[in-house]
DNA sequence: CACAATCCCGACTGATTCAATCGGGATTCT
DNA sequence: AGAATCCCGATTGAATCAGTCGGGATTGTG
């Protein structure tokens, strides 16, 4: 179980833009520095900006910006940005149709459970947080 | 992000097969009743059985059986077993080779620590749990 | 022994998703 | 006007997923 390139490039990108939060809109090309094909990367982008986790200023001398604060952005904004909601089950969001199977929707708990704790994990850690490279245990 | 139906599936197999645990081995037929397909199932089994959680008697009168006792079979096992080892980040697992990007491996660290918790959480439910459907919280 | 029930296993297929590219359009600064 | 930039839908090739197929091996039962 791996996560896709587009949450990792999707990460990458945000870091950069945290990095660079004070020095303006930061083109493609600047971000695509980091080894991302910049077409693709220009892909991930729209989608973080349609999540509005990042502006963008079009025109000559345009680029991207973060559209928060790197503590009010968290891994799991981008994830979910990046490669959709995180949902173990389908089962858990089938509002219809009772589970059909017979051990009662035990496993419809624990992938609720599950589900629940993970979020929780992934969005406590913020980009203010890499940045600072705390200590995270 | 979601879960393949391999491990959605196994789940749900591995919670049959504890519920009958004192009964003998289960014959295929008699799992595929959840709703599964019933070939396609016979191939996870396959690899349920190669991680070494699954028992099978083999001819007439066989099928499979738990492994080990259900309080030593976590969520983590079987997803492990069905899905390939969690990783967020591939980059975790070249040993080898610095990481190429600029932000000095900032996101390296993150993907590990929640690599790490979340591991912690998947391997901290078994199959026990399930059946007691213990509050989980 | 013969036979039925069962597991074992590699090959195959169709659908979907992923990663990335392409080509052109729209906006804005100078 | 022209260059720098973002915007966006279409397309492609490869990989993965979900599931099927066909045949082989093992073992209990009559």
């Amino acid at each position: 179980m791996k996560l896709s390139t587009r949450g990792k490039y999707g990460l990458y990108a945000m870091v950069y833009l945290a990095q660079k939060a004070e020095e303006g809109p930061q083109p493609l090309r600047a971000i695509a520095q980091l080894g991302l094909p910049d077409q693709y990367l220009e892909q991930l982008l729209g989608s973080l900006r349609k999540a509005g986790l990042v502006n963008t200023v079009r025109g000559s001398q345009g680029g991207y910006q973060l559209a928060k604060s790197p503590d009010a952005i968290s891994v799991g904004h981008i994830i979910d940005a990046m490669e959709g909601p995180l949902n173990l089950s389908e089962c858990a969001m089938e509002g219809e149709g009772a589970c059909p199977h017979s051990d009662g929707c035990k496993t419809k708990r624990v992938w609720e459970y599950l589900t629940d704790r993970i979020n929780q994990l992934l969005y406590s850690v913020t980009l203010q947080d890499m940045l600072e490279s705390k200590e995270m245990d």
